[in-house]
DNA sequence: CAGTGGTCTAGACCACGCG
DNA sequence: GCGTGGTCTAGACCACTGT
């Protein structure tokens, strides 16, 4: 059952992806694809969102709608520490707070516990790219100290698990603003918790990567037999 | 920079999470708190999506919005083949197609290589959970038939290694209906790709999970050291 | 049938980017 | 100042669910 925001977006789908639209072109204005379509401003917009998740068209406030060019990814490696990727600028910001809440059973220490707090927000040079927090119990002081070209991680310790959870989510306000993100559009959520080999949590980290252009990867490789069961 | 449809949103949330508003009790009707919150209909609609994408509630067509019970999540276990979730209806469907475009580069084949597809849906109960299609070459005959208690897979084989690959994606019009999601909230997509101790691409699959309710899973152990890189 | 949500209309008003 | 997208309005019409 496809709707007039559908038709509307598979035909500029086709435009741009037939080469008819040009990578980092200026699509017509909103009025104007509205006029040309014979649909209302809003449905105009239903569509482009739809190509705006799908990474083909970036809008700008104040400027236009833009078709993207030949669109790199965001990828989030998975199954360990997230490592510094090359020609990313990384902001921190370090502050000192207490376990509460949903923080105190990820980490799995009593409510009241002092934690570090990293909060990073990394550009791809103009674009933002990632939004994290990441918490630290203060007693595991990392041995390396989070700044522009190293992401925060007690990569020092001996890991012996590493839990990651994915969802889709729309963004919460501050994220929207943040990430410069369409906020009725998702982000990939990943709560990522790791543990040493003592069983002890050392690192939470909470992650939001725009859902329209980012990608999560996990390789999972198995020895001599596959392995029957997990869960 | 919180919106009216923020604000509204954070109100109806709190009546839900402090029980204000019971699981599986009814909303009143989208006019009614139109009139309520002295906004237009299509603000309380934005609301509603953003609980909705939260898992809050549920919306059905011609009855109302419902504040979801204590929300039982489907969870996708990374790391190896999907094994059967006891309590889930499957239903398999079988064709034989032939590898083109994006198909014949995931599995490795040349176009025009005769391929099995499985589509499956799944179902909890009445409630939609997932939507799949696997796709395996002709010539490495699943050694399990695929029915309603088992999931369609070559897992006889030795895996030497799985990739996959998750992204946020608004749901195609196909897929929404099938999972009967709003078709402006996100899906989880999973794209995995099984390989054989010999190199051959053994198995692609291409999962939509309906991102209300699902998360994906994945849990790396580690041996004696850590591993420094990857990718 | 009445009541509900789903889609769409034709605007208004504000905020942003640029000359 | 002008053109752009972002938010919101106050409806209309259709499709679905129940009685």
């Amino acid at each position: 059952m496809p709707t007039l925001r559908d038709i509307i977006a598979e035909d500029l789908r086709t435009q741009i992806t037939t080469g008819h639209l040009k990578p980092g072109s200026r699509l017509p204005s909103e009025p104007k694809l509205a006029t040309h379509y014979k649909v209302s401003t809003p449905t105009i917009r239903q569509a482009l969102a739809l190509l705006q998740a799908e990474g083909l068209i970036e809008k700008t406030h104040g400027k236009g709608n833009f078709v993207r060019p030949p669109l790199r990814r965001i990828t989030y490696l998975g199954g360990g520490p997230t490592l510094p990727t090359p020609g990313l600028q990384i902001s921190v910001r370090t502050t000192k707070i207490r376990a509460r809440g949903h923080l105190s059973v990820l980490l799995r220490v009593p409510a009241g516990s002092p934690l570090t707090e990293f909060q990073c927000l990394s550009h791809d040079g103009t674009s933002p790219h990632s939004l994290s927090r990441v918490y630290i119990p203060r007693d595991l002081t990392p041995t390396v100290i989070p700044d522009e070209s190293t992401w925060p991680t007690t990569s020092a310790m001996p890991l012996a698990e590493v839990e990651e959870r994915l969802c889709a989510r729309l963004p919460t306000p501050v994220e929207a603003a943040t990430l410069r993100i369409n906020p009725t559009l998702a982000v990939l959520a990943i709560t990522r918790v790791a543990t040493d080999t003592a069983g002890r949590v050392v690192e939470a980290a909470l992650l939001a990567l725009p859902g329209d252009r980012a990608e999560a990867v996990f390789t999972t490789h198995h020895t001599s037999e596959g392995r029957k069961a997990e869960g």
